[in-house]
Formats: structure tokens, C-alpha cells, sequence
RNA sequence: GGCCCCGUAGCGCAGUUGGUUAGCGCGCCGCCCUGUCACGGCGGAGGUCGCGGGUUCGAGUCCCGUCGGGGUCGCCA
């Protein structure tokens, strides 16, 4: 070893020891005759007093030192309190500089109060991780992988690696493709997600398995995004939606352990439908209230021709009352950013008067009845929204986490959990531009294998729409951190459900032919839970993105500002991997030729 | 793909209605300094104002385009 200690570690206790220190440069303080040295390692700093000017000129920030010395009482008064080492010093007797560093392209001592742009840090990222706030997110992440190995390990789980080389199958998002050099034209896809892999280790019998996966998905980026992201991945045999909601709280409750918070456990469940009329989300933050009220019945008759609409609804803004016009006005661009017409108001002033545009719009009997039927208080304004249900449920909940925001309704210290439960099955096709799975109506909206709820395991076709999912999202603070369901097991179950969907048998065949083809020797019912590990530890850090809890994250469009990936590759790569392989033209090529 | 914001020294930023020599703090380099801890003092170096074009007597500043970054909607479990 090259220390004796950690610098972290001194304490009055040494005192009179003659130790060996390793670590970095942190800051120095050079007084000429005497100078001080803050040598950093990954458990601290300690204070080297080096009395050989000669020996102290040199040194500067970020150089790699041994120093060997005696740990000494700092002299009364010169205690520094806000370091953990500070009632001692190493007093130096031998400096070895084991490697000197070049001048910093930003500073990495946290005593520096410099603020570094994320572009640069990511591109000298090693630098950054020198430092204790980035490095404690990638210890805690340490710290929440050793947890869920403890909790599936002790529950009989099984760890299983499943291939990143595999075959592209509609899942959703846009797959990454990798050229296969020994079939040229022919590619693997990296993982979406382990999905169907987990599904055949249930047919396999291995009955629990987990994973903390690598997913990749090539689609757009987003704050809480990357093109390769981790899950916790879960998957058991012969449980139903409870059993798995237990582990997944089990996981939880661990995982919220390493930061001293206990998660109240059951966790809460709200349905799907509860969730949308009451948040206007899927993933609600129930850190505060202010919930939407349903108007629909109350504007039933309403000389108002934009509230004569399938659904009206309301969020209450409280004191909203006192906004400027130019606040108002500046709603009206948010909600149109949101691909709404607008954001129709009402003012409530202290004296119970109703103002702002809508108002006059209003039967008496209307202005009269409104401040109750939305809960509001004299100060408040209520802002509406009026057309499709999901549409302006939507618009209405996004409202309500603006009001949270600006109002500071949100309590940051509180952790509110709750399971969401009871989705729907499938959605209409078409409502969305993406190329839905199939060519029904219909197209599910978790994913395919999703079992109905055993209500409608008979009946799903009869009543799509209103068929329910047996399905789970776990939300944390309006962030969806997991999800899962039940999955299908039984073949004439999952043709129905391809049936709704509009996809043929031979279709089915050839995009999961492997999969069907498995449960057709005894699939065992099976269901799991994926829980968004690098989201899950964005929140338990406190940190902003989940870039700061990733390693070596990508930045926009998926560049790498450290290794400068993605970057060409040279003509002899290009043959080789054959990724300019162009398919011999057969009948297509006729046609091709005809239309040209 | 749409919209919004940002791009000035290694880092973080300022830069007036367009005005001639583009500043500040930190860092960096040199010298000095024996109890500092955001040490201090003196001196110094460092800029294609992201890039390209345009308007103008004159552009860091205005216009168009483009590249990069961030956010957001679309997309995406």
C-alpha cells in the first residue's frame, strides 16, 4: 500500500503517529517558509503543513502526493471547524509527488464557489467525479444496487444476464440496430427492455428473476432521458398484481432506507380513472391538493358556447385573483404551447365579484353557483378547460403542477408514493401519430402481454375501451418510477387480444413467433415490475437530471462530449461490418424499376 | 420535427439607443510572504465575441442562415 490511512480518517487519536497519506492537491496556501496543503482522498481532506519552502513552491492543485509525517494537535485557535480533520494536522516530513496534473480546465475543489456548466464537466468527467457532490451520487447508486440484491436475494430471486445482442421486436420506441458481420443485411437490435426475455425465463421455470438492466431506446432526448438507461427488472411465476406490488415496495422501502426516509408502507393505490379525473395525470403529484373539479353536469345549459363541450373542468389558483393582464395573457401562451386554444379564467375578487373575460360569458345562475361548486375563496381565479375529456384533463393537470410550482404549494421535503392501478387495456389507434402495433381500432397501451384484470379476462372484446389492464405504476411525487403488470399466459387469451389489435396469426408468428411459440409448452401465469433505477436515484440524490446519476451520460442528441461518441467509422469498418450491405434485388426491384 | 432560452479569456459572467482600446471575479504564470483554511501582497499573460452571410461610415450589440448546449411539446415506459 502506498498510505498507511485515509485522509478522512485522522482524528485526535493519531496524534503522535508517524502515517502515510495518499491523494490529491485540494487547495494550497503557501506562506513561503510555511504552507498548507488540503490533501484530498475519496474519504476527505486533511491539512499538510510542509515547513520546506522548496518542497511546497512547486506543488499546485490536482498533483498526486504521498506524504509521510506525524500527526499533530493544530496550535489553540487554529482549529478548522468546518472540516471533519480539523483539530489535527499531518506535519510533513517526506513529500513524494507520485504525478503532476496540468491547469485545470475548471476548479475541482469544493471549497471553490465557481460554478461549472454541464458541458464541460461531462467532457472531463473524471475531473468532476473528484468531486464530493457528483461522486456521492455515484456512491449512493453503489449503495441502492447492493440494496436490491439484498432484498431479491434474501426473497429467493434469481440474477440473470439476458443478451444486449438480440432481435428487433416492435416494442414501441425505435430500437438501436447493430450490424451482424457474418449475415450481412441482417442486423441485431440492442434491448428496449429485457420484456420478453424475462417472460421465457418464467416458462423456463426459474420462477423469480431480476436484473439490473441496460435499456436502450433511440428516441428524442428529454431532461429525464438517455439513449441507455437502467432498470431494476423483476419477474415471477404464479403471483398475482399483489404479489409483485409487495416486492416492489420491499425494494422501495430499502431503497428510501439509505436516505433515512421510512416509506409508510401498504403504499397507497389510486385507479387509473381516479387519477385523471381528480390530477388530469396518470402519474399525480400528491404532494399538495388543489384537485380538478368536473363542471361538465354544472355547465349543462350553459349559454357559453365554448363550455358546450363533452367535458368542462377547473383548477383552482389560489389568490390567482391579483395576476397582472400580463400574466394572464402569458397563460394563455403556455396552455397554446400545450396545443391548447387557450385557458379560459375567472377572477374572484374579495368581495365575491367575478371578473375576467369568461365572467360576462355566464348565466346568473352560473356566477352564482361557481365559487362553491370549484371550492374557491374570494382572491382566487379558477382557470377552465373545456373539449375532449383526455384533452382538456390534460391541460387542467399540467395547470395544476404550474400552480403548485408558482403558489409553492409543494412541500420538496415530503415523499408522497402511490401506486396507480387499473389502466386501461388498449386506447383507440389513430389518437396518437406513432405507428401503433397492428392494424385494429385498438392497440395496447402497456404493451401487448399485458393481461386484462380478471374481471374482463371473458369480456375485453366485447367493451375494449373500457377494458381494464392488469397493470401497475408506482409514482413518486408526480415521477413515474415503475411499472408493471400480469402478464398474458394463456395462448387463446393472447390471439383475443391480437384479435382487438388487428394482428393476423401470421403476423403474430413472426414478430413474437418465439415468444407464442414458448407458452405453448406450459407457461406458467407470471407477472413483474421494472422500476426506473436512473430516475429512482435522481430523487433519492436530489439531483437535478438524471445525468448526474449516471457515470458517463450522454448529452443532447446523444453525443458524448468525453469520448466524442457517436463518431465515423473508417471505409475498412464499414465493409466489414457490411452496414453498406444492399440487398440483392429480387421481385421488389422490379416493381422499384416500373414506378421509376 | 415545432416552440422558447443560451453561446464573449481555462471557468462563471458584464458589456448602455450600434461608436472606435471588449471588461469583472476565479483560475493560470512570475516574484514576495512562518499559522493559513475562499490566506494575503505586487506584477503579468490570456479573446477569430460559436460559425457563415447581410445591413451600416462603423456590429459582441441589428437581420438571415447554420452549428452546439439547455428546456419544453410531439415522440418515448
Amino acid at each position: 500500500m502506498l498510505r498507511t490511512h485515509i485522509a478522512g480518517s485522522l482524528r485526535v487519536e493519531h496524534i503522535g503517529q508517524t502515517i502515510t497519506l495518499a491523494g490529491w492537491v485540494d487547495r494550497r496556501r503557501d506562506h513561503g517558509g510555511v504552507a498548507f496543503i488540503d490533501l484530498r482522498d475519496a474519504s476527505g481532506i486533511a491539512q499538510v503543513v510542509i515547513r520546506d519552502e522548496a518542497v511546497a513552491h512547486g506543488l499546485r492543485n490536482e498533483y498526486v502526493l504521498q506524504v509521510t509525517g506525524v500527526v499533530g494537535l493544530r496550535p489553540e485557535g487554529n482549529e478548522n471547524p468546518n472540516l471533519a480533520t480539523g483539530a489535527i494536522e499531518l506535519v510533513a516530513n517526506d513529500v513524494v509527488v507520485l504525478n503532476e496534473a496540468a491547469p485545470l480546465p475548471f476548479q475541482v475543489s469544493a471549497s471553490s464557489d465557481e460554478t461549472v456548466g454541464e458541458e464541460v464537466r461531462l467532457k472531463y468527467r473524471y475531473l468532476d467525479l473528484r468531486r464530493p457532490a457528483p461522486a456521492a451520487a455515484l456512491r449512493l447508486r453503489a449503495k441502492a444496487n447492493a440494496a436490491a440484491h439484498r432484498v431479491l436475494d434474501a426473497l429467493d430471486f434469481v440474477e440473470i444476464e439476458t443478451p444486449t445482442l438480440t432481435r428487433s421486436t416492435p416494442e414501441g420506441a425505435r430500437d438501436f440496430v447493430v450490424p451482424a458481420r457474418l449475415s450481412p443485411g441482417s442486423w441485431y437490435a440492442l434491448p428496449q427492455s429485457p420484456q420478453l426475455f424475462k417472460q421465457l425465463l418464467m416458462v423456463a421455470g426459474m420462477e423469480r428473476y431480476y436484473q439490473i438492466a441496460r435499456c436502450y431506446r433511440d428516441e428524442d432526448f428529454r431532461a429525464d432521458r438517455q439513449p441507455e438507461f437502467t432498470q431494476l427488472d423483476v419477474e415471477m411465476s404464479f403471483v398475482e398484481q399483489d404479489d409483485v406490488i409487495a416486492v416492489g415496495e420491499d425494494v422501495l422501502v430499502a431503497l428510501w432506507d439509505l436516505i433515512g426516509y421510512t416509506i409508510p408502507t401498504p403504499i397507497p393505490r389510486m385507479t387509473f380513472a381516479d387519477a385523471m379525473a381528480r390530477f388530469g395525470s396518470d402519474k399525480p403529484d400528491l404532494r399538495f391538493g388543489h384537485e380538478l373539479t368536473e363542471l361538465t353536469e354544472f355547465f349543462a345549459d350553459t349559454p357559453f358556447r365554448v363550455f358546450q363541450a363533452p367535458y368542462v373542468g377547473a383548477v383552482v389558483m389560489p389568490g390567482g385573483a391579483s395576476q397582472p393582464r400580463r400574466t394572464f395573457d402569458a397563460w394563455q401562451d403556455w396552455a397554446k404551447q400545450r396545443g391548447a386554444r387557450g385557458l379560459a379564467y375567472v377572477t374572484i375578487a374579495e368581495d365575491g365579484e367575478l371578473g375576467g373575460p369568461v365572467a360576462k360569458n355566464l348565466s346568473d345562475v352560473e356566477r352564482a353557483g361557481l365559487v362553491a361548486a370549484v371550492g374557491a375563496q374570494p382572491g382566487d381565479c379558477v382557470f377552465f378547460a373545456a373539449g375532449k375529456v383526455s384533452e382538456a384533463r390534460a391541460l387542467l393537470g399540467a395547470a395544476r403542477l404550474e400552480i403548485g410550482k408558482r403558489c409553492q404549494l409543494i412541500d420538496e421535503s415530503q415523499w408522497a408514493f402511490v401506486w396507480i392501478v387499473d389502466a386501461p387495456l388498449f386506447k383507440p389507434t389513430g389518437e396518437d401519430d406513432d405507428v401503433d402495433l397492428g392494424h385494429g381500432s385498438w392497440t395496447a397501451v402497456h404493451h401487448a402481454f399485458t393481461s386484462p384484470t380478471p374481471e374482463w379476462l371473458e369480456t375485453f372484446e366485447k367493451d375494449p375501451g373500457n377494458a381494464l389492464a392488469y397493470a401497475y405504476d408506482i409514482v413518486c411525487n408526480g415521477n413515474e418510477i415503475g411499472g408493471g403488470s400480469i402478464r398474458i399466459h394463456r395462448r387463446d387469451v393472447q390471439q383475443r387480444v391480437f384479435e382487438v389489435m388487428g394482428i393476423g396469426e401470421a403476423e403474430a408468428q413472426e414478430k413474437f413467433g418465439f415468444l407464442l411459440d414458448a407458452f405453448g409448452f406450459g407457461a406458467p401465469p407470471h407477472g413483474g415490475i421494472a422500476l426506473g433505477w436512473d430516475r429512482i436515484l435522481t430523487l433519492l440524490t436530489g439531483s437535478e437530471s438524471i445525468r448526474d446519476v449516471i457515470a458517463f451520460p450522454k448529452s443532447g442528441g446523444g453525443f458524448d462530449p468525453l469520448t466524442g461518441a457517436p463518431a465515423p467509422i473508417t471505409i475498412e469498418q464499414r465493409r466489414e461490418a457490411g452496414v453498406d450491405f444492399v440487398p440483392k434485388p429480387k421481385v421488389a426491384a422490379a416493381a422499384v424499376a416500373t414506378e421509376s
